[in-house]
Parts: structure tokens; sequence; C-alpha cells
DNA sequence: TTGTAAGCGTTATCAC
DNA sequence: GTGATAACGCTTACAA
């Protein structure tokens, strides 16, 4: 192993020396860093980063949180944890999974990703001696990374519009959460600019809970009808029931999800979707939570992706 | 932060009486070891596992890698990532995700756990440096865990023939890999031992690829005939063209999936399919690899776990 | 059986 | 601007 004293000693220099052109090149004269620039190329040296870690108290490790209780085969977070992944590789750092809040503090650890958390977790966080970041919108002052959730569904439903369908109805998730309120007003925002009147049904993130809400209110529905659906899960639902009762996708109703991830694609006819950032996203928390390390848990603000529509079959 | 020098002060001992009864208990009188103990309870002692890891030349690190280059939303690979995760934490262990195997030895780890690889990935293995399990079945001698592959179709196809299915068609994967010739071994062998002929198409692991063998050779398919499908994915292509076609589900015609992971119950109907024991085998797979880490490079072995067959509603 | 000293690779501090 | 020294928390090697 390669090591500062190494690098030292092929560039006649002493060790502070070489570690300074690594964390504070200006204080060094550019006569010397170019020496110790080249020696480290020579001899491919890389810093051992737990060296690093225990000298300034740091693991290099976060963990990733997962606080909803539906299963972890859920694709939607397998992206998220491929782009939180990506972003702490840059940066040497590596994570630890966890599903349980209580024990989020065994083990060590220099910070926290927080997703799925709903409102009823909140006082918890506040206990937190880590530095964290959530992904999920929240309106507690807690820093985060989500969709706009709101511009989706204004952008879902403009699109049922400029498809001419004539009703558009909103099925929505049955939680109380600042996401699902962002999304319900994306929706309400624009049927009232246009003078339609809003129609919501809420159910729980399943197909078959979506399929049964179509199955009870079928004969309510008229031709020319678009859902707006909170989920691609629940799109699916939608799809299936339709199709079930002989009604014609995309001709005569039409069906937009929520997601755009790995669902949409294995669903016949495939959906379409308001696609999140969601590798995207992930990379953002990483950057995100490091930097908030790296200040000392200093305030890191809020982010609102885009999302942007996805047309496949689903809609005419 | 509670230190080795703090527990000694407050047992009257040395910093390495108390390292002792961390690692070799046995080399300390009962006496003191049970006062360092109390030590340590009552400080609430939990050792620096970057220190530990810095004097024994160890990073606390793994990587998993990912070759398959299909997409990393599959689900599949969530329930492995969250069993492995499990494992590693046990031991204080955390992960990067690597997709790229050329950039493996980038960075600092103590081994690899690469999935999802293939025959022509083997001539890279020789050449890490770091010690590597496999998840899935090779004859190589690479350590690995994996399903009972063969087994698993064996099930499968014996509950076929218990359903009174009259024909029995296996599709399969296109690919030239151990875990394939083993799944087609367990149909193969089961059907001859009933004095059947087999019958094998194979294609990508797509539902659309799937559905396309069932429409070209729809005609050729009589009643009570059961498809044991290599992948859930695949038998959702076939049960959507079965349907397409007007045939009947369970009653006329079976299919059996494998995998078990979300696909399996997002469909509809639910499929019967054979349930690998993911999440285990990501647990099992931490083990082997620490261990490997811990003896220094040593051989484990082979572990092939048993699969579940599970009975829903797409057989009869 | 227990303790002392040295060292793992790095950085902060304080001289020069 | 550069270098010597101590320190981070732990374990191995050796001495008592």
């Amino acid at each position: 192993m390669v090591t500062l004293s190494d690098v030292a000693k092929q560039a006649n220099v002493s060790k502070m020396t070489v570690s300074r052109v690594i964390n504070h090149p200006e204080q060094v004269t550019e006569e010397l860093r170019g020496l110790v620039e080249a020696a480290m190329v020579e001899l491919d040296y890389h810093p051992n980063s737990v060296a690093q870690a225990l000298v300034n108290n740091r693991t290099n490790v976060v963990k990733f949180v997962t606080l909803e209780d539906i299963d972890t085969t859920e694709p939607y977070y397998m992206n998220l944890l491929f782009g939180f992944a990506r972003g702490l590789t840059k940066k040497q750092y590596a994570f630890q999974l966890v599903t349980d809040l209580n024990r989020i503090e065994e083990g060590r650890a220099d910070g926290y990703l927080i997703t799925g958390s709903r409102t009823h977790n909140y006082e918890l966080f506040d206990k937190l001696k880590k530095p964290f970041v959530l992904f999920g919108e929240n309106h507690r002052g807690y820093d985060f990374v989500d969709t706009d959730n709101q511009l989706g569904e204004k952008t879902a439903t403009e699109y049922a519009l400029s498809r001419l369908y004539k009703q558009i109805i909103f099925i929505g998730l049955d939680v109380k959460e600042p996401f699902e309120y962002s999304r319900e007003a994306g929706y309400i925002n624009t049927l009232q600019k246009n003078q339609l009147i809003p129609k919501i049904y809420r159910v729980d993130n399943h197909s078959h809970a979506a399929q049964k809400v179509i199955q009870d209110h079928f004969r309510e529905f008229k031709k020319d009808t678009c859902f707006i659906c909170a989920s691609d899960r629940i799109a699916i639902g939608v799809v299936r029931e339709l199709e079930y009762q002989g009604a014609k996708i995309p001709e005569d109703f039409g069906v937009i999800g929520f997601d755009g991830v790995f669902l949409d694609q294995v669903s016949n006819p495939k959906l379409t979707t308001i696609k999140q950032p969601i590798f995207k996203m992930g990379e953002l928390l990483a950057s995100m939570l490091l930097q908030k390390i790296a200040q000392s848990g200093s305030p890191q603000g809020e982010l609102l992706l885009e999302p942007k529509l996805i047309r496949r079959e689903s809609t005419r």
C-alpha cells in the first residue's frame, strides 16, 4: 500500500506537504505542489480513507433508512438507492440499510437519509444526533429532495385536457401527507382554471384497491373520462378493471400514472405516466447529505425536481 | 465518545485488558473480565470500528457488484440487497454499489459480492485481488450461493403433473448459463421419469418476448397444457397472451413462474410460482463473504437453497 | 495473566 | 511556506 510517507519520500518533502497538497493546495508553492502531484501519479497514490476517517472522527458511512412499511421490493426504491449509492461513491462513502427507526443510532454513521417517512415520525427526528436529510417534501423545515408533485399532476391534467377527455378524475392515495396534497392541488387547480369540477377518490397504494373503486363506480363513468392516478400501481389497477368492464383504452378512457419506474413498462397497455427523476434525486440526496455532514449539520434547504410526462399507450 | 481508555480507567485495568476482553476473552481471568464487562455496560461502550479497521488494514466496506445489464430496478435485486445489507450490518460492515466491473478495484473495499455474472465475465474474476463470492451457480470453483434451480423446476413439473395437466412445456431463458441448464434439467428429468417428451422454448427475459412465443405457437397448444416458466417475467407474458387468445386459466392452461418477488403478486391472476429465498440468500452471501475475508480468502464452498412452490391462481 | 510501547495512515498545531 | 510532533482509537509484539 502506498502511503503519504512514500509520496513524501519520492517528492523529497515532508508528509505534511503532501497532506496539504491534498487538502489545502493553496497553502503550498506551485513548485512543490507540482513535485508532489507528480509523485502521487507515479506511485498511484490514493489516500487511505480509513485513516482520514479516524483522525477526522468520521466513519465514511451513512445510513439509508426506509420507514415505509410497504414491502421493500418496491422498484421505486431500487432506483433511489442506486442514485444515492452513486452520489456516495464519488466521495468514498459507503452505506448501511436500516428499516427500524428505533435502531437507527446503533452502530456508527455520519448521517442519515430518511425515506418513506410520515408525519407521525417527525417527533423522532428531532432527537437524532447526526445530520439527516429527507426524501419527500415536508413543511417542518427538514432539508429534503422531492419531485415537484404539484407540477407533475398539473402536467398530467393539462395533458388529459389537451387529449380532449371531457371528465378528469383523480385516483389518489389515502394518506394525509404533503406529497399527496401537492399532487391533488396540481390536479384541482388545473381543473378549476378550466371551469371543471374536481372529483377525487382515495385508495391504498395497491392495484387491487384501485380496481375495486373502478368496479364500484364504473356505471358513473362516461366515455371520454381520463383517470389521473397518484401512482403507477394504482394506474395498473384502474387499467385492469376498465378492461375487465369492457371499456376501451385509450379511445374511451385514458389513464395516467405517476412514478415511471418499472411497473409502467410491465403493464399492458404500457402506461402514460409522470416520470419522477428518481435516480437523480438519489444522487442529489447523497450530495446534500454529505454537504451537510461536511458543514457540521447546517441547513441545506429544499429541492423540487421537475417530473416528465411520458406519453404511451394508456392515453389517446 | 467512550473509548477503550475510558473503560480501562473505570475498571482499573490497562487498555490491553479491555481489548482482550473484546477480542480474546479466554486470555483474561474471570475476575477482570467481569469488571471490564461491567464497565463497558455502564459506560455504554462500543468499539470504534474505524480505529479497528485502520489497525487491521481493513475498510469495513464491501462492494455489491451488479453485472447484469438489465435495468437495476429489477425487484429481485432489491430483496437480495436487503438481505445482504442485513448480514453486513450485524458485523458493522457497510457497502457500496458498483455496476462496472472494470472500476471495481477503484476505491477501497475488503471484498466483493458479484451478482448477475455471466460465463464470459469469469476471466476478469481471476485478476481480482480481494476475496469475492458469487450470487449464482457456477462450475469454476468460485464460492457461491444460489437457489437449487434443478429442484425448483422438478417441483414445478411434478406439481403440474399432479394437477393433471397433460402436456408440460418449458419456457426458458435464452442464455447459456449454469442456472438455466439446471432449471431445464429439473424439468427434463422429471418429464422423462414420467415417459413424457420435453418441449422447450427459449426467450429473452421480457414479458413481451414470452408473449410472442405463445402467440406464434398458440394453435399447437392443446387444452390441459401447463407452462413452466424460468422467471415470473416470462410467466406474466405467457398469461397475458393466453388470455388474449381467449384461453382459460387455470382450467385449461396452467402457468408456473419462477422467482416469487413482487411481480407474481402484481400480476392478475396471481402467479403460481417457485419462490426463491432471496432475502436469505443475500444474508448468507454476506456471512460467506465476511467469513472469507476473515479467513484471508480461503474457499467457502457452494450453497444451494431450497425454493418453495407457492400455489396461487394460475394453476388449477 | 497483565501491562508497556510502538505503530496503523492521516491531519491539526505550532514552531521555524 | 514548510516541517516536526502529537494525536485519533485500536491491536500486535514483547516484556514483566
